[in-house]
DNA sequence: GTCTATACCCAGATAGAC
DNA sequence: GTCTATCTGGGTATAGAC
């Protein structure tokens, strides 16, 4: 019958260690911060912490798994318009710019995670397959309007702008002078007939 | 006066734990390689090592760098035209795609060096304010000849250029799939007012 | 100048007591 | 569900042989 201050029933200590985690891999990187740490601040010994998951990536993975639940609440655009849709990735690229932790998190993940034994490799898989698709049909949707410039390939095109968020994050987190927004709207305007404007945000 | 077989006199030790090194990073990466591991597949202890590398940072460092002599040599692009050197990034691509571990080992250390405090973090700011500067550069040369598309700053086109290969690598290596040298040859056309041919090719 | 042997410390993970 | 103790492996520093 836990009834103490921290670690009350219903995996209490669990969303605990979560946002403890969240916090101090945004802070220092995955590699950076140790699961002793993790345990120091959350008010638990590591073995104790190991014991709501089981291995250093499994916490990870939990993290990233409610990071993308989180995320999907807060911005549903799921069967919005095309030029919603990309309207909302240029206003994703400058919402990242306001918290460098998350950014550095997935980007330096996203690449480790490419190594064929990396335990996040198939969540990684999963997710890349599902954010191409979901660029893929919003560009579909727009040339369903005859939107689309001429030549553009909606399968290309979706690869494109994934790879230059993923890509300008990178060059932002090296020299912040960066600005993603302007990179990634000029060339979503590129692939259009019309450039997105304020009427397509929401 | 050293003159068995692998450890002659003049830096050949150095030559053969540099080849191990890049050869073992390359297949496991930086992270899933030891110094004991390099040190042993070079026939010699891993203090042994250290004598000639500090630390695996430095190292790691000294592939890289010896990796950058060497494309520099075999690839001579400095003061060609605009478009040869647009030509020659898709070319880089192709290339690219026939060599696995060094993409890898490039796409995770250029996330990894990203950290505020990352010892490599120096090296890639200048390596990347480089490469963005003989892009955009390129692309500057392009414009002098009437040849670049509406619209298109040279500056925000190498940032797009630059992040386009690297994001495409991060998807290369998810999903072999990928058709990187496609994705970019699009998107450096998009930018140009007539498509790179086979007669931009050196 | 070039290397081996040894030791230290930190990190992830496991075993078993309470 | 959480702890103490312990194992293993990796990066690094030092001592000293040749």
């Amino acid at each position: 019958m836990p009834q103490d201050g921290r670690a009350a029933r219903g995996g209490a200590t669990r969303e605990l260690i979560l946002d403890t985690a969240m916090t101090l891999f945004a802070e220092a990187g995955y590699r950076g911060t140790s699961v002793r740490d993790i345990a120091a601040r959350a008010g638990i010994s590591h073995p104790g912490l190991l014991y709501h998951f089981p291995t250093k990536e499994a916490l990870l993975m939990a993290v990233l798994t409610r990071r993308d639940a989180l995320g999907a609440r807060d911005f549903p655009i799921e069967g919005r318009p095309g030029r919603v849709v990309l309207a909302s990735l240029v206003g994703t690229a400058r919402f990242n710019a306001t918290d460098r932790g998350i950014v550095e998190l997935y980007a330096t993940l996203s690449a480790e995670a490419t190594a064929a034994d990396h335990p996040a490799r198939e969540y990684f898989q999963t997710r890349y397959a599902a954010l191409l698709a979901f660029v893929r049909d919003a560009l579909a949707d727009v040339a369903n309007d005859g939107g689309l410039a001429d030549g553009v390939d909606p399968s290309i095109g979706a690869q494109q702008i994934v790879a230059l968020m993923d890509g300008l994050q990178v060059q932002w987190l090296l020299d912040d002078a960066t600005d993603m927004e302007a990179a990634l709207a000029a060339h979503i305007n590129s692939l259009l007939t019309a450039p997105l404007s304020a009427a397509d945000h929401s």
